[in-house]
DNA sequence: GAGGATGATTTAAA
DNA sequence: TTTAAATCATCCTC
């Protein structure tokens, strides 16, 4: 029995300890009566193994047979099978382990969020809503986008089901495949439980690899249809004349301090039909005024870059506004201000300032009404507002030399007077709602 | 189709 | 955060 841990080592290296099979083969008996017989055995055996894959089909069938039935043989191969197991799966083994990987989750986590994955209900839908609303357009075309967004997004959602479920379904049957494979070739080959479990996990591991993928080319296809919504943001729409003239009619009736203040701009976009809930990417809130500031916002710039060009439009909304002021004084009190959402003690209206009234009727005094009928009431009420501003600073005199509007708003720098103090600015007038818009221009 | 008008977006500054 | 300024993209008129 001293022979055969020296065989072994003078073989694989690998001594007999730790091989029951072999072991116990060699002592009940059946092993062989002496020491030498046996080395011949496993010698013989080991050298039909090594010139097996010399031989034709037949001799080699011929040969595994007679292996398979040699007395040896399942003593053998349990060390074979120990060996490798010992050998290679244990470097492997070290090397194959992997953290969770952090790109699947992201993928994941996107998935849900955007409802392709999990329950259909809730982040998916939430999402469309945030993209539809992102995507603007009023009322029906908002509900039309909505729908129109929901529809694509199930359409992704039911392929990348489909899909998932077609991988696992092949991932499932080709583990099934490899592992009958592998369990039949367990009797011929040294392959241990381990082995298969390891190549199970290949085969899991190379199928997770194509799920990522699946789950990458969803998600990109999710971050098109949501840049396509967006983007329609661009698909720009004229706003109608009457929404146009009301602006127009605020700003050049604060055409000194032309920033309406947030309730300004909501009452405004309400007045003008123009406003659309806006999906704010910053504050991830809906906000309100958008289309307003952006109105306003090309009006300074447009404005002040051409002033000249817009001087007929000034003169008009002048016009246009002495005639409502003119209707203010000659209806007493009760039309004053319905509507002025900054003014110290009233709410709900839109703001002028006391100095673009002063302003408009200094301009129509010396310009393009023909001015004395703006009478005695208009007079004292712009006396009142001289007061007014003389008191708040708000207006400086030189606002009061009486040219067309811009020139007068705009300072020297470039700015416009008194700017940015939107939200400061009070005084009672009348709104642009309540102007009498001309709709058939 | 060209060119101007105009609403929307982006970027930088305060 | 708001605004100016520049720019883009689309609409509208001729």
């Amino acid at each position: 029995m001293d022979d055969q841990p020296r065989l072994m080592h003078s073989t694989h290296g690998v001594g007999m300890a730790g091989h029951p099979g072999l072991a116990q083969h060699m002592q009940d008996g059946t092993g062989g009566a002496d020491g030498e017989g046996r080395k011949q055995d496993i010698g013989d055996i080991l050298q039909q193994i090594m010139t097996i894959t010399d031989q034709s089909l037949d001799e080699a069938q011929a040969r595994k047979h007679a292996l398979n039935c040699h007395r040896m043989k399942p003593a053998l191969f349990n060390v074979l099978c120990e060996i490798k197991e010992k050998t290679v799966l244990s470097i492997r083994g070290a090397q194959e382990e992997e953290p969770p990987d952090a790109q699947l989750m992201r993928l994941d986590n996107m998935l849900l969020a955007e409802g392709v994955s999990g329950p259909e209900k809730g982040g998916g839908s939430a999402a469309a809503a945030a993209a539809a609303a992102a995507a603007g357009g009023g009322g029906s075309d908002n509900s039309v986008e909505h729908s129109d967004y929901r529809a694509k997004l199930s359409q992704i959602r039911q392929i990348y089901h489909t899909e998932l479920e077609k991988y696992e379904q092949a991932c499932n049957e080709f583990t099934t495949h490899v592992m009958n494979l592998l369990r039949e070739q367990s009797r011929t080959r040294p392959i241990s439980p381990k082995e298969i479990e390891r190549m199970v996990g290949i085969i899991h591991r190379k199928f997770s690899s194509i799920q990522m993928q699946l789950k990458q080319s969803t998600c990109e296809a999710v971050m098109i249809l949501r840049s396509r919504f967006l983007d329609a943001r661009r698909k720009r729409r004229n706003f109608n004349k009457q929404a146009t003239e009301i602006l127009n009619e605020y700003f050049y009736s604060h055409l000194s301090n032309p920033y309406p203040s947030e309730e300004a701009k909501e009452e405004l976009g309400k007045k003008c039909s123009i406003t659309v809930s806006q999906w704010s990417k910053d504050t991830k809130q809906l906000s309100n005024n958008l289309e307003v500031s952006n109105w306003f916002g090309n009006k300074r710039i447009r404005y002040k870059k051409n002033i000249g060009k817009f001087q007929e439009e000034a003169n008009m909304y002048a016009a246009k506004t002495a005639a409502t002021a003119t209707n203010v004084s000659t209806h007493g009190s009760q039309a004053n201000s319905p509507s002025t959402p900054n003014s110290a003690g009233s709410a709900g209206s839109f703001n002028m300032n006391s100095g673009d009234l002063f302003m408009s009727v200094q301009s129509l005094n010396g310009d393009s009404y023909q001015g004395a009928q703006v009478g005695a009431n208009i007079q004292s009420q712009v006396d009142t507002l001289r007061h007014v501003i003389s008191q708040t600073g708000g207006y400086s005199e030189s606002l009061a030399a009486s040219q067309i509007y811009s020139p007068q708003g705009i300072n020297a720098n470039g700015g416009w007077q008194d700017a940015p103090t939107p939200s400061s600015v009070t005084s009672p007038t009348e709104g642009p709602g309540s102007v009498h818009s001309d709709t058939s221009n």
